[in-house]
DNA sequence: GTGGTCTAGACCACT
DNA sequence: GTGGTCTAGACCACC
């Protein structure tokens, strides 16, 4: 799996990478139950400082992502990810509210934006077919 | 217009006023060519510092929302916000994929998500109508 | 002769107000000699305040553009505008400096950014021919 | 690279230092991909708030002249100064026209005009010769 | 009265 | 140590 960060963006580094493994689970090119590298590789491929990589995987973790074995090392969730609930649900729409009025301001129709939104979920799907 | 902000959140206070006018405008609540609260009424109002809401007023001037007029004080841009263009649904998607990655991972369907995504909507266009 | 303004200009509008007078004296449009429209007339007509024209006219006086009767008005100074001098000319580069440092990490070339200047001489120069 | 600030001139402090930085790139002084000071020391260095620095650096990286890189601090734009696009050019033509017209005016020739422009190239182009 | 600029000091997130 | 955010108080230019 691939790790793509963006130095200059305003998304901190950790986020981004909390992220793109977020991705990789959905486009499950890692399975549950399936290792990751260390924080000391991870950082060290990437050529980032361990603390933002141990950052990342503590939120994950946190998130119920992974789980972190003092021995066996870092692994995606065997049980799977924690479905989402109502609170994550709040969570979502807060985040998309404001996408969603900008593109209204934008002109954006909600057919276009649905359309997106299926686009980027094929991307996901297609990689499980 | 109601302008809600929460300071607890980590999301900045600029940022989450820049969100709420722009939501007040998917609403139309205030319409293109009204007038907005001058810095320092809205700051004194909403009880935060008057560098704060110039922030916030600042980005919406650069993204095209409002006019900073020398006459009439702060408009909502008359011609219209700025159509969405190439740059923009490419941003636009960079700041979906992650919710959907989230919500795959998460076992939301690509239905329930769309489904989710509408109620948005009707909730601007709504108001509207 | 036409004043244009643009209200949402970062430039000061009695500042605009005195670069358009001068466009107008250098189009020789307002020749030496001839009268300009009071303050009171040129603030109403342009829908302004009487402060901001009385404060361009000022500054086009100190500049020795025009001269301001107690009763024959505001006339264009009959003897011409005072020519070029060292300080003038300083200034100018001075102002020319970044445009042209500007220019050229952009990439437009010297020749370029002459031609663009003898294109802008001509819309003056025409005007007199 | 040297900074030069007059703090008796009407041009606002960042500005002047957008200026200057930008002066600094077009005399290759500074080349693309290379490091800049940091807000605070560079703040320091020059004696003023960290607060104006940063205004300067937020415009420049607007603009942009410079990245604010993750890791690297702020650098000058490896790829190169965006090149000058109609917008750009239609701005720079509303910069000059005054100075043209006053030019005029005060009986500076076209030649004459040109001529000092020319200086003004030499002073940065003779720099990376 | 408005927005624009500058200063100053503080806290926080990130690396 | 870095930049980002927020607060606070001051002065100025403009209208």
């Amino acid at each position: 799996m691939l790790i793509n960060l963006d130095f200059e963006s305003n998304e901190p580094i950790y986020q981004q990478l909390v992220h793109q493994i977020i991705e990789g689970i959905a486009r499950k090119e890692i399975a549950p139950g399936e290792g990751l590298p260390s924080v000391r590789s991870l950082a060290s491929d990437i050529g980032i400082n361990l603390h933002t990589v141990n950052k990342a995987y503590q939120q994950l973790k946190q998130d119920g992502f992974i789980l972190i074995h003092r021995q066996k090392g870092v692994v995606v969730n065997p049980d799977g990810v924690p479905k989402a609930d109502a609170n994550y649900k709040k969570q979502l729409e807060k985040n998309l509210r404001p996408l969603i009025a900008e593109s209204i301001c934008r002109d954006v129709s909600e057919e276009e934006f649905l359309r997106l939104c299926s686009t980027i979920f094929e991307t996901y799907q297609g990689g499980s077919a």
